[in-house]
DNA sequence: TAATTTCGCGCAAACGTTTGCACATCTTTT
DNA sequence: AAAAGATGTGCAAACGTTTGCGCGAAATTA
């Protein structure tokens, strides 16, 4: 018996009452007797009566879906993320409309497009690497569908983000390697068109004048993160002048690649300060001693919360300009478990 | 302007013409003719008409998402999963509703209702490790919304279900390993509830005998796969009187696990072959030397394109017995890339 | 008791689209 | 010349729910 699902038609009928009455019964309204309101209740539980939401939400011309689109699920920063923007939506009561654009900034451009045309209610976005364009945002700004962007920030204007500032973090990691009595640290950043690298420059920056200690430009280079440019900028640091007891790498995978190459030549006395603290170190053999944080859950969570009140927002009050959120999740430094 | 979208009534007021005309005239009805049918277009192109998606699927009593449902994104072969389901349902034009049980069985239920009660055409479910209890995938039998079970299959009958079989890769491993001259081959197997446990040890056999060579039940061991147990049986293998040349691992955690504690304690001298082929292979100072590859990828593919053809059946034919979908996807021995 | 308020409920429209049916016009066949 | 078919279009119902408005009856006030 494929039985059609209850409609509150059948309940009216069943009730010799208005479908009206029985709408307003089911949601509490207060025009609505007590006996009726308990009369309603009670045969809809035992019809096992559940609201059509598409008639709903054809009704009100909301889906209550968010539409998430990110890069790549398989690393761990976004699977971690997805599960914050997962448990906020379920919680408010929203729907999780995902896709990866497996940083092809053409295949983004697609999934913004079918995100549109599923009607979703607003938009996630971490930007693939390869997108230089925007307008495929713009066309959600005309729609007035909110996009709040996490992460991997588009460089435009008057939008919304979450992102995490790694300045803090790192500071706070150079601070703990003066604190353990490295007095030459090393950085293997990554390139200088991401913020990213910047606020890592940063943080060493602030954590070395904090210290009272000259800032020596030359012990950060930059890599393209690939491993033979890591192995490259690792071996720039082993042949300074001042060779660095201490290495803070631009992520985990850096660390790794520039890790295995020290060991390859046969050194063994330089600590590795790394990023993101990925599950990948518990299984190497030789790990970071600590790594900077970025909270990828409470940066989805965050996000999603953010964006689901834009949702909900009452409508643009033409009179009050556009606020934007421009939420930053501070990094923290986590000690490694393992030794 | 927030402009409200375009609809087709507009559009036939604009024209003078009724709206099931343009109804038609833009799903290329056989009735209509083809100068309107141009001038209906046109314009539908000029005004950037999109049809309202929540109307037809409210008309329709359809949703076109389909809900998935599986233990952890974290998890590489979920994650390389959700992407052959992604590329599917996008093609057939599906949307896909996300959610994680996190090996939960009481949000897996949770879980299941929303689903439900979201509407889902239907659901794409990797049960969780805790799942005892199967009722809540019942109601979805008695509502007539199909569901595709991939990779962990609950043990009931009469389900659709795709999987991959390890007993050929098992095969092949065992196999790859006696041509290479290893005659003594140990197995850390996984507990012997998982029928992929079984698989492994039916291909490790079914390579013995097909060599010619007596199978010695004492070289598989089992482990519940954590760090500690997996050390104990690495520990048995050793201590066994033909201590095996080379080890058959349940996946490559164990490999890990394994392979770092025989190098403690200074063996360098074992081959490892694993499953799974996790990216994290690529990072570890001793890697397998072989893989026994699951194709994520094609699973999800499979599992996807399987239940949209299910929702789109012709109706339940009274006539016919339902006939239930059991995949399997063959399991493949892959060299490791490094040396 | 009459006037007014409160309470409880029903009517009907609306959301955007598809589709069975009927109707009108034009073309072909007998 | 009349009947039949083809062609193109419109009408209206339907999908399930919410909600503004109106109306009668009961309760309150003057």
């Amino acid at each position: 018996m494929p039985d059609k699902p209850t409609t509150i038609k059948e309940i009216a009928k069943m009730l010799k009452i208005s479908v009206s009455t029985v709408s307003r019964a089911l949601n509490d309204h207060s025009s609505i007797g007590l006996t009726t309101k308990m009369r309603v209740k009670k045969l809809a539980a035992e019809l096992n009566y559940e609201p059509n939401q598409r008639a709903i939400q054809f009704l009100h011309g909301k889906s209550f879906v968010i539409g998430v689109i990110l890069p790549e699920l398989s690393e761990s920063f976004f699977s971690t993320a997805i599960s914050g923007i997962e448990d906020i939506a379920y919680k408010r009561n929203y729907t999780v409309l995902l896709a990866q654009s497996h940083d092809d900034a053409e295949r983004e451009k697609l999934l913004v497009a079918k995100m549109k045309s599923q009607g979703v209610d607003g938009l996630l976005v971490s930007v693939a690497k390869t997108t230089s364009t925007y307008e495929h945002f713009e066309l959600f700004r005309k729609l007035n569908i909110p996009i709040v962007f996490f992460d991997r920030i588009p460089p435009i204007k008057d939008i919304h983000y979450v992102s995490s500032n790694l300045e803090t973090g790192t500071f706070e990691a150079v601070n703990f390697l003066l604190k353990k009595g490295h007095r030459t640290i090393g950085m293997i950043n990554g390139p200088g068109t991401l913020v990213a690298s910047h606020e890592r420059k940063e943080g060493y920056i602030r954590a070395m004048t904090a210290n009272r200690l000259k800032f020596d430009p030359s012990l950060i280079v930059t890599c393209d993160l690939s491993e033979d440019d890591t192995i490259k900028a690792m071996d720039a640091l082993l042949n300074h002048r001042r060779k660095p007891s201490t290495v803070v790498t631009f992520n985990d995978y850096v660390a790794l690649f520039a890790m295995r190459y020290v060991k390859s030549i046969g050194l063994t006395d330089i600590d590795f300060v790394s990023y993101a603290n990925l599950p990948i170190i518990n299984y190497m053999d030789h790990t970071p001693i600590a790594s900077v944080e970025q909270f990828p859950y409470k940066q989805g969570k965050k996000a999603a919360d953010i964006l689901i009140d834009l949702i909900n927002k009452p409508k643009n009050e033409s009179g009050s300009e556009q606020a934007y959120f421009n939420i930053v999740v501070e990094s923290e430094l986590v000690l490694s478990k393992r030794k």
